[in-house]
DNA sequence: TTTCTATTTTAGAACTGTTCTAAGCTACTT
DNA sequence: AAGTAGCTTAGAACAGTTCTAAAATAGAAA
């Protein structure tokens, strides 16, 4: 199950290195998670001597292997979702945090229909939160 | 009709200079629009000389007034949309250019529950485009 | 094992979009 | 016509991210 993701690395062409297995066990340790590069960075080096480059290359990297998914909310940084199949968000803009909503959670009677010579290749929906008494 | 610009950037206790005049011609002067700060610096600076703070102070005090939206979509830069009203939009990655979509376009079963304590405020979808032949 | 090399990591520079600063200018009031 | 609060401006500063080029290392090959 360690090996799970160590595999993974392989598989995707990359070496399994130090930083890689160190960050992979941050992500995909507990389920679900919404990080920034600026988070990660400063978890893992509480107790593991990382650089904020490497972050970057490694979030890039798992991007592009698929074990990680962008999400674009405020303009200024990006957060990563270990979630990586088609789903949407909750966003709290006041604790700036993501809460993620399954797919089977909403349902589209009618969806815009796209520009000639264009379809929709990705739905992102984000349902902005605000205190409710 | 140009007077009418004019008149709400006074009513909304905003100064009537000739740099938010050239700002809101460029904006309002055709409908539907998105702009980032670049393109309407380069755009103005053409003909008028402006400072891109002016751009940036201005599209924040037209925003907090009411006259343009924001809208987030990549992290890096910001959208201005000079539609206001609750609306959707397309997203052409490919070209970085937005489309709007009419809120009727739409119509949605089933919304997700907001967590406890917390309502909906607002809803954004982004509708990526893919060529299609 | 040891050697070798393509990848990877790293510190820091560079870059992009945006906000801040503080000095001079100007729209509007009196 | 003068006064002042608000506005504009150039450039510095800042945040997030990417780039650079040198040193380190994982894993293949011998």
């Amino acid at each position: 199950m360690d090996n799970n993701i160590n595999d993974l690395i392989n598989n995707a062409g990359l070496k399994l290195t130090k930083q890689r297995k160190r960050i992979a066990k941050e992500l995909f340790g507990q389920k679900d998670q919404h990080v920034t590069a600026e988070m990660l960075f400063s978890d893992i080096n509480k107790d593991f001597k990382i650089s904020l480059a490497t972050i970057y290359n490694t979030l890039r990297d798992f991007t592009k292997a698929g074990f990680l998914q962008e999400v674009n909310i405020e303009s200024g940084r990006t957060w990563y979702d270990t979630r990586v199949d088609n789903h949407h968000h909750f966003y709290n803009d006041e604790t700036k945090t993501l809460i993620d909503i399954h797919e089977d959670e909403i349902k589209i009677l009618k969806a815009p229909k796209a520009p000639k010579g264009h379809k929709i290749n990705q739905m992102k929906f984000v349902f902005h939160l605000q205190k409710h008494n």
